[in-house]
DNA sequence: CTGAAAGCGCTTACAG
DNA sequence: CTGAAAGCGCTTACAG
């Protein structure tokens, strides 16, 4: 005979008590008599109660589930603070829905009305989001909505993230102190990737270098990708001594090729990549990227979303920087 | 003033029908009348209401939340098959809460309980389960469990995957074909890659090739282990013409390094990968591989989900099978 | 094809 | 520190 999964009622009359007190007691332990607590412990041991979740979140309006807008997980960047973000949110009971936005974030819309129907205690999302409508809809959602990686100037709610622009400024200082003369980029085509671009473009001018030479690549970027920049190089009027990549992925790909073609990296050809993710470190040579760290972002994540459980004010924009990590490669 | 936001009730108000009809036609749109139903849809436009799905879950029993549980994503081999799915489920209006089991699945039981909690329709796990009380406990929890990947004898619930023993001895029998003579193994400790070194070796010898050698390697597997796992070729008594790696990522970075020193691959050392990740065709050689239909999987995944809910029989062991994937690196 | 009403299993303000 | 009771917003069996 199928006998009905217990409740909390079940767990409270075993224990003696009423269901609040079962309620509060695995809410807030510390607010019931230990000795209370020690009943209620072995009552649910004895039941094997396993509380549901939607119940609660039906009545307390709080779901401990928040939602990670990524555009793809196959080869990305993010997957680093996403994981992190995980680990880190498991430790306070709450778990991650992840839904991906596709290809020019076409499903964004309807994976914010998803998470929205959900009750999510936060969205989080790694993409830009620049249609208004959508930005104005989440700001009046009266939900926490963080947007990592970037530092727009006017976030839809907090921005956790660093200024892409400041990124590829370092990056041109870098290389001009290291000695480079002819930089190439290879600049995926979002906004982010343009934003460093522009920052690098900007700081090279500025400091007397010459014009640097372009090539834009489809979004997601990846390995493949490197290898097919490389050979485009052969048609450039001159040969570029650096070429700076949006993303490990490509760089990745480039030494690949180069080397395959014979071109010793970074002897006759320097390369870097972007987001230091952990091939970087490995690959050979290693390769010279911008670290961002994925576990601060995640720390800074709890953080505001303990605070906006608590009702205390966050700021709006959380700076957490990146480093340029020299290595071989450049 | 910060109005109530619109339930179902209002809705209802608005359209001129009752809340079990603005239900019915949310979840059945085909049992409700076309004209109902397009008062329902205007009335649902202009309060702009946004479901709970908190309270649905609560009513109906039915989370449209599967939990994929799976060790990392950093740099997994299964993230083809988490996406595809996670694309697959989307258009059924199902979400995936990604949750990471970790080192040696140290975080399975309370992600197991967490998705208990959660009332989610469906537990996907990538890894092995080898706890038999684990296992036990999901089998009583009266819940839909898919391993995925593997295809054990007795699965828990339902196995959509592959023999992993066949899948080894597949490719003994294909690079014995192409020749080669002394293969050398590089097995990551996992249950699964263990089964198809198995496999391969047993083909081998079967076949009569000499006794394969081999290095173990620390799980999770990457490309840095690759670079290792080339260096320790030195040490072998006689030096293999191919080296089947347990993933595609030790696969690349056996090549990078092997290439470093200054091998040609495969002229004077073939290898071979597992997994088919994209970077194994982009790879320079391409990388030979055995690849594993994320898409097929994910399909299945719907497919049983559908027959859960339909309350139909499904198969318990669904075998998605694999394929050897020649290139030029071996 | 549609409605009235019971019920899903929690949380929490209030009172003591 | 604890209890009684209302309420969270849906779904669905039953009846028509």
């Amino acid at each position: 005979m199928a006998t009905r999964p217990p409740r909390l009622d079940d767990v409270a009359a075993r224990a003696g008590v009423s269901a609040a007190t079962v309620s509060r007691y695995l809410n807030s332990p510390e607010v019931v008599a230990a000795a209370t607590g020690a009943r209620i412990r072995q009552a649910i041991e004895e039941t094997g109660y396993v509380p549901n979740m939607a119940a609660g979140t039906l009545a307390s309006n709080r779901s401990r589930l928040i939602a990670a807008l990524v555009p793809d997980i196959a080869q990305s960047i993010f997957n680093d603070t996403i994981e992190a973000m995980i680990d880190e949110l498991a430790s306070d009971r709450i778990s991650v829905v992840l839904a991906l936005t596709g290809a020019d974030n076409h499903r964004l819309v309807p994976e914010i009305n998803m998470a929205l129907a959900r009750r999510v205690d936060a969205i989080i999302l790694t993409g830009i989001v620049s249609d208004d409508e959508t930005r104005q809809r989440l700001r009046t959602a009266g939900i926490t909505v963080i947007e990592t990686w970037g530092l727009p100037e006017d976030p839809i709610d907090v921005a956790i993230g660093f200024s892409h622009r400041a990124a590829g400024e370092e990056m041109a200082r870098f290389l001009r102190q290291r000695g480079y003369r002819r930089p190439h980029l290879v600049v995926p085509r979002s906004t982010r990737s343009e934003r460093r671009a522009g920052g690098f473009i900007a700081r090279w001018l500025h400091d007397g270098g010459p014009e640097p030479t372009r090539l834009d690549v489809n979004v997601p970027s990846h390995f493949g990708q490197g290898r097919l920049s490389y050979r485009a190089l052969a048609d450039l009027p001159e040969r570029p001594d650096v070429v700076v990549c949006g993303s490990d992925w490509i760089a990745q790909g480039l030494i690949v090729e180069a080397q395959a073609a014979g071109m010793r990296v970074p002897d006759q050809l320097a390369v870097t990549g972007f987001g230091n993710l952990r091939l970087a470190g490995d690959m050979r040579p290693t390769i010279t990227s911008v670290d961002v760290d994925g576990a601060h972002i995640a720390r800074e994540v709890m953080r505001v979303l303990r605070a906006r459980t608590a009702g205390t004010e966050v700021e709006k924009r959380i700076d957490v920087g990146f480093r340029v990590i020299a290595r071989e490669s450049a």
